[in-house]
DNA sequence: ATTTAAAATACAATCGATTGTATTTAAATT
DNA sequence: AATTTAAATACAATCGATTGTATTTTAAAT
């Protein structure tokens, strides 16, 4: 038994013909001949051989994989996005490294640095929570390491963003809650650092203009969007006088009032309708179920992952895109005040 | 501007010595003198250098990237064991390539196959519903490639295994329905053919038989416990008298069935209790929330890297471990019929 | 000042696959 | 059979970093 594995060179040796041309006659190349190539590829089975990516890369300098990095994997919506990100980059014979940033920069600087010294052949990328500024990327792009950003976007000169129409989701979500009778809706917010959030509060606030209802400072709540920042959103809001509406920047938030509101006794949607945003799986089954946007996860991923392929081929560099896909405004019972029929 | 990324050669050039030296400085080596190693860092520094780790991992014939396998990363389960084990593997200096089989054996062949090409330097995996047989694994492992199995059993010889308890859950779940007072308890079952459904079956008739309750084999359902299993169950279930109990495999199926009896205005838990299995979010937010076993995701994942950590750097191979977490199951309102005080 | 030991650096081979160029072999053409 | 052309294969350099060995430089010891 030999002690490593199985080269070209061990092929070559067994055979008496030069590595080479085993090279050639695995990547099936027509500078060898059928005959040969029968030969090679047998003993390439016998052997047990299994072509070296590393070596390969170093060579052809280029690794066949792509990274991503998001704030966490557990997050539904991101693993979808990564489903979609996989099945792509299959298909298209690469593969994907994964890392989390856990919405830290330092993480994200950390990662972005491990993928571009591997080689990775690009980058999709959601930026974290805490990225304001963006250096660090612009640093890479400069290099002309392809990087596309999706969901969060970032406004940085040649890149590519990948999202959704947060302003028409959240203008929508909001008409919607007004055309089931809501006057009064309070509109649960993110961090404002972020420009996603913005975009919902905007959209929000269109609407209310649209149909003459006054924007309240008061009325928008601004937290982290966790559970316990929307128990604490109910609290609060329960102190305005005739809140009947509800529009959550996030399906988490809006779940963690709901469930303290219906321990008050408030009745969801008769007293207060809700509407959240993301279509988390737990969205569905709650009850009552909650209206929300699909963010359209996978196609996020199919969209992000094409786009990035195509700034691999064109190594022509800054090419400024901006993709926007159709948020899709899933209708559930806590919002529907109006009997149907 | 240079048109390629700097290499140690750009440095060694630039500086008039040997790129030995670089390298070597680079990596903080005793032979190379400090006034030169700050040169040579500086002028990385200035010319934006970032090591080749494909170049460095084929010289020294290891990818520091560990490779996982999973069903599907939008699985709750699967995720957090992933951050588990990118939690490990990050702080071990280590990266994480994913993959997922979604359950089938082909692709699952075809990660194995890609992993091992680039030679990644060991693999986690949790085996798809598909594979029964094991020989591609075998084929590995025998090859000296590190291989550790998560969450589902897989017994080949010299193969280390990290699991829960299932028997020791399934008991304690069905233990705990009899308690609340359940006599008739039907359980939802996955394919036989994966170790880890059979444990749970048996877990459940051992408490049946402690409790000296008669095993009925119509009792015992199996399916591939999606939601959709688990109505189909619910109707199946109906149809046999005195049914106060449901011991699922996993919280889908339970999930499913429950919607369905609740439909039919069947009450949880006072006409009949459940238990599930695998602790997902929606478990909690269900109404009434459901009773289940947490499967120690993070745990499971953590233990799994730290294992492979071991079989990598003793070279030693074949030897084989279990490691065996236990469970906890969390009691909640689907079960709970004794009012509690 | 010389010798000796130690420290710093240079040289060169190597990891395994790829690829341009050169050479040999076989087939086709006259 | 001799010559041309094409097909098949061999040779050799290369990708960038690492590492054992050899050489030079510096410091220490006599």
């Amino acid at each position: 038994m030999k002690k490593g594995k199985p080269t070209i060179h061990d092929i070559a040796r067994s055979l008496e013909i030069d590595s080479s041309t085993v090279s050639r006659a695995l990547s099936d190349s027509a500078r060898v001949s059928k005959k040969t190539k029968v030969r090679i590829v047998e003993k390439a089975k016998e052997l047990g051989y299994q072509r070296n990516m590393i070596a390969s890369n170093l060579r052809t300098n280029k690794s066949n994989t792509i990274g991503v990095i998001v704030p966490r994997i557990s997050r539904q919506f991101f693993s979808r996005v990564i489903s979609g990100i996989e099945e792509t980059a299959y298909k298209g014979g690469y593969d994907v490294v994964i890392g989390q940033s856990l919405d830290t920069i330092e993480r994200e600087k950390n990662l972005l640095q491990t993928f571009y010294s591997s080689r990775v052949d690009g980058v999709l990328i959601s930026i974290s929570m805490e990225t304001t500024s963006f250096e660090h990327l612009e640093a890479y792009k400069n290099h002309g390491f392809p990087i596309i950003f999706f969901d969060r976007p970032c406004n940085v000169a040649g890149c590519t963003n990948v999202l959704i129409d947060d302003f028409k989701a959240s203008f929508d979500s909001t008409e919607h809650l007004i055309n089931e009778g809501c006057k009064d809706i309070v509109h649960f917010s993110g961090p404002q650092n972020l420009e996603l959030y913005r975009q919902r509060a905007k959209g929000y606030m269109e609407a209310l203009k649209k149909y003459g209802i006054e924007i309240r400072d008061h009325y928008i709540f601004e937290s982290n969007l966790m559970q316990e920042d929307g128990e604490a959103s109910a609290k609060k809001l329960l102190k305005l006088a005739n809140v009947d509406g509800v529009f959550s920047a996030n399906d988490v938030a809006a779940i963690g009032a709901m469930k303290y509101l219906k321990s008050k006794g408030i009745r969801i949607p008769d007293d207060i309708a809700f509407a959240g945003f993301s279509n988390e799986l737990i969205s569905e089954v709650i009850e009552p179920s909650l209206t929300t946007v699909n963010q359209r996860d996978v196609e996020m991923g199919i969209a992000a992952t094409s786009l990035l392929f195509e700034q691999i081929k064109n190594k022509s560099g800054k090419i400024q895109q901006k993709e926007m896909l159709d948020p899709e405004l899933i209708i559930r019972n806590s919002s529907k005040r109006k009997s149907t029929i």
